[in-house]
DNA sequence: CCTACCGATCGGTAGG
DNA sequence: CCTACCGATCGGTAGG
């Protein structure tokens, strides 16, 4: 149990998340999970394949801990950022922004799967501004959202400050708050 | 004169750009400024001696960019803001924050180079925005306005769409014009 | 799930 | 600035 495919694409997102996808070895992923690395291809084609794994238990849990669709639009969305945050202030990096930006055109599905995680997660949060604000309103608000929170990241892994992430956070929940209605 | 230490350096910048400090070899900074690999260890001792190098380049190119201390704050903090806007967007990620999510423990003069860059990056924010604001609100403002910016850069590497980031840029001015005065 | 091994490439050096 | 080379490690495979 100890070896479960979910502890192995978790202990291969850590891996990401502090060497990126270039800097992450099966070697040290199969030494972290307490196998050799050849019984690592039994489960996984390729290191490549283990990125879409990754991206797919982190919206899973992600879903999971999130409170399903009770209360209003603000609450949901304020309790999305916050949840993120505190992920990433825990963590120091974003595992997805490093893959982002680690992955290129010689690992394409990848940077497929990298790039629709990102979409799906920009879509999801437009939908739920959605209740307040036009389609395009939304799908604006919930990309700058996502970058400000993303982009606070840098002061986690500088400073191990956290303060930009909540000010971050803060400051879109009043914005959509103090926006709706008025365009 | 092409194979000066700048091109060598600028050529560096751009691997580390793309794939990051354990993506990019030190192979194909030889081939693509025309040398052989070991002539390169005449000029840098390591690899990690790149990092230093190309982040010391990137502020004197920006120093270079921007009109000296002429105008008033407010067009001096527009002008770095977009100049930096522009360069992220033109090159869609950027050197600085793939280093500073790439660079770890095991090359600690990378890190802290990286560490010292964004902490100058703020100073120098700080400092303008100081002739308007307390010293502790013009550092957090410095601070969260690279944030947004660096977090823009998310959606130039996932969608090439430059939009948030000149919304991020937008506000940001409007942010400190009006906030102008009262706190 | 293992031992044993593959060719390729890594950062870096010797020696001129 | 080069040719030639080093040990280590890379992703991945053969074969059981």
């Amino acid at each position: 149990m100890k070896t479960s495919l979910d502890n192995i694409i978790s202990e291969a997102r850590e891996l990401f998340r502090v060497h990126g996808y270039a800097g992450a070895s099966m070697q040290d992923l199969a030494t972290r999970v307490g196998i050799k690395k050849p019984s690592l291809y039994t489960r996984f084609p390729t290191k490549e394949s283990l990125v879409p794994e990754v991206l797919a238990l982190t919206s899973r849990e992600m879903d999971a801990a999130l409170p399903d669709a009770s209360g209003d639009w603000l609450a949901r969305y304020e309790a999305v950022l916050r949840a993120m945050a505190a992920d990433l202030v825990a963590r120091q990096r974003c595992v997805c922004l490093h893959l982002a930006y680690d992955v290129g055109d010689d690992t394409p599905e990848a940077a497929d799967a990298v790039r629709s995680y990102f979409r799906q997660q920009r879509d999801a949060m437009a939908a739920m501004l959605g209740a307040a604000f036009d389609a395009q309103t939304a799908r604006a608000m919930a990309m700058d959202a996502l970058a400000r929170i993303e982009g606070a990241t840098l002061w986690t892994v500088i400073d191990s400050d956290p303060a930009p992430m909540w000010r971050a956070v803060d400051e879109l929940v009043e914005i959509a708050r103090s926006r709706k209605g008025n365009p």
